[in-house]
RNA sequence: GUGAUAGUAGUGUAACAGUCAGCACGCUGGUUUGUGGUACCAGCAGUAGGGGUUCAAAUCCUCUCUAUCACACCA
């Protein structure tokens, strides 16, 4: 009759909950819309794509640079677009103490522009390319992997206008899921100059005009707001339409049309795979020519598409030749792209579920249990020496009985176990506990760094 | 920004408006004092927040917050 005891208990303990909650009640902190927390166990995949990232960064070249998270507003709102939702809806502006009317980056090309400008970095051996990793902002209403702040790497190449900048760039790109282990499928397109854009445009919109009374009335208004966007009109009823609508590749010039010929001819000679999309148009302005994003591969087998929609971008970028320029920098051709954290973490984690991947997990060398005392005084210290050495010790001083550290030590799956207690204190000894067979040896402290490595050792061995 | 659905311990879930909101994982401790995996016992911890309807609300209404989905946009 285990019951009785919480029947009384329970009134009690809430009577009293209630009582001194009206007097102090605490309050608990949620939230702000679009923003989260990574937590540790996030973490491992984190460092996962970080690791992958800074290791493209070092094979091709690219250095770290690191802008700040404010900036003057005027900078995105001139290099994005007055009229793109990113700068007229979605960025957080505000006035700081003295009036200045400074932004939340919500992207960082911009900032690499500007810092090669600041720094005259034309000046340099060009190109010059960049890379850098950190949070953007963008007040955007939120869904599964879209946050008003989230990560981004990007990758910056200023100073090259060849057609191999665009294929590196795409390499870097596809080069970074496939070491992650993610299939994706790019799509590319060329938009252009912004000459042959607006010819094409103007011949874009004569087209859906004949058609206007076929159209969802999202499109309606794209005719005259945002012509571009037509093209990637979800409505079942405009489908027809998009199918014959005019193809901007064959409003561009010889120039255009060779260098996104060549970007192409990079890709097929990497065996980088492609999807030629002509209605991929970006939705910041400084575009010119290739344009491309990644996307999680539609696979067969657990088809892992499904982050926020069924369509969500990974990331993507493309050239922006006249941005420099735009900015008050000596005219510089350029290209770039950016690949959103959350949403490749996210991502990865489905496929793997799906094949039933299971991420590394950091293994500890060995668990040191403390007994008492005059051990537990001994053992940071005997920790740290054997940190030095190499050894990757866990431990846990908050538990103090030696069943409760072996749990430990086992749910941790440590190969051995090092035992320190009173009697090992005096002795200057130490027990080694192997936890699959649970044979104990005890060694001279002096001596266990050596022996544990050779255990460890022979465990590798084994494992070949 | 528009429309819709949802919110129960840390996690996953159960409860016709009606006993004390149940279960599992988890975490802490214990089953003789210094030995893990299994088992058993005990403990910890919850109705997102505010208002209302009712004798009675996790359950009905309402506002707020948040998440998710679709659209719009994007990473």
């Amino acid at each position: 009759m285990p019951k009785q005891k919480t029947k009384e208990k329970k009134p009690k303990r809430k009577a009293a909950a209630t009582a001194e909650a009206s007097d102090k009640k605490l309050k608990t902190y949620a939230l702000l819309r679009g923003m989260h927390d990574v937590l540790p166990r996030e973490e491992k995949h984190w460092k996962n794509l970080y690791h992958t990232a800074e290791n493209l960064a070092e094979h091709f070249q690219f250095s770290r640079i690191e802008t700040p998270l404010l900036e003057e507003a005027n900078l995105f709102i001139r290099s994005i677009g007055k009229g793109t939702d990113v700068v007229d809806k979605e960025m957080y502006v505000f006035e700081d103490r003295d009036g200045n009317k400074v932004a939340l980056r919500p992207e960082a090309t911009a900032s690499a522009v500007r810092a090669y400008i600041m720094h005259g970095m034309w000046n340099m051996s060009q190109p010059i390319k960049l890379w850098y990793w950190g949070s953007m902002f963008r007040y955007d209403r939120p869904q599964a992997g879209r946050y008003r702040q989230f990560n981004q790497v990007g990758y910056e190449t200023i100073g090259d206008a060849d057609p191999v900048a665009d294929a590196e760039l795409i390499l870097v790109a596809h080069n970074f899921y496939k070491d992650l282990g993610l299939p994706v499928e790019i799509h590319i397109n060329s938009i252009g100059t912004p000459e042959e854009r607006q010819r094409y445009k103007v011949a874009l919109v004569d087209y859906y005009r004949s058609k206007r009374s076929y159209l969802c009335d999202d499109c309606k208004q794209r005719l005259n707001k945002n012509p571009l966007r037509l093209l990637d009109c979800k409505q079942e009823r405009c489908q027809p339409v998009k199918e014959d609508a005019p193809q901007i590749i064959d409003w561009l010039e010889e120039e255009s049309k060779n260098h996104f010929m060549k970007v192409l001819e990079y890709l097929d000679e990497l065996a980088v795979p492609y999807v030629l999309k002509s209605t991929l148009v970006r939705g910041l302005d400084y575009y010119t020519r290739t344009v491309f994003e990644v996307y999680p591969a539609v696979t067969d087998a657990g088809a892992p598409t499904s982050v926020g929609g069924q369509q969500s971008a990974l990331g993507g970028g493309g050239r922006y030749d006249l941005l420099v320029e735009e900015m008050g920098g000596r005219p510089a051709p350029a290209a770039g792209f950016s690949l959103g954290i959350e949403r490749s973490v996210s991502a990865l984690k489905q496929y793997m579920d799906a094949n039933k991947i299971k991420p590394p997990v950091q293994k500890f060398d060995a668990y040191l249990a403390q007994l008492g005392d005059h051990a537990r005084r001994r053992a940071l210290k005997a920790i740290n020496e054997l940190r030095s050495s190499g050894l990757k010790i866990d431990y846990n001083f908050s538990k103090n009985s030696l069943k409760s550290q072996l749990e430990a030590a086992n749910s941790l799956q440590v190969p051995y176990a090092l035992i320190l207690g009173q009697k090992e204190v005096q002795d200057g000894t130490i027990i080694i506990r192997d936890m699959e067979s649970g044979v104990q040896e005890i060694v001279d402290q002096k001596k266990v760094e050596n022996l544990l490595k050779k255990k460890l050792s022979r465990f590798d061995d084994d494992k070949k």
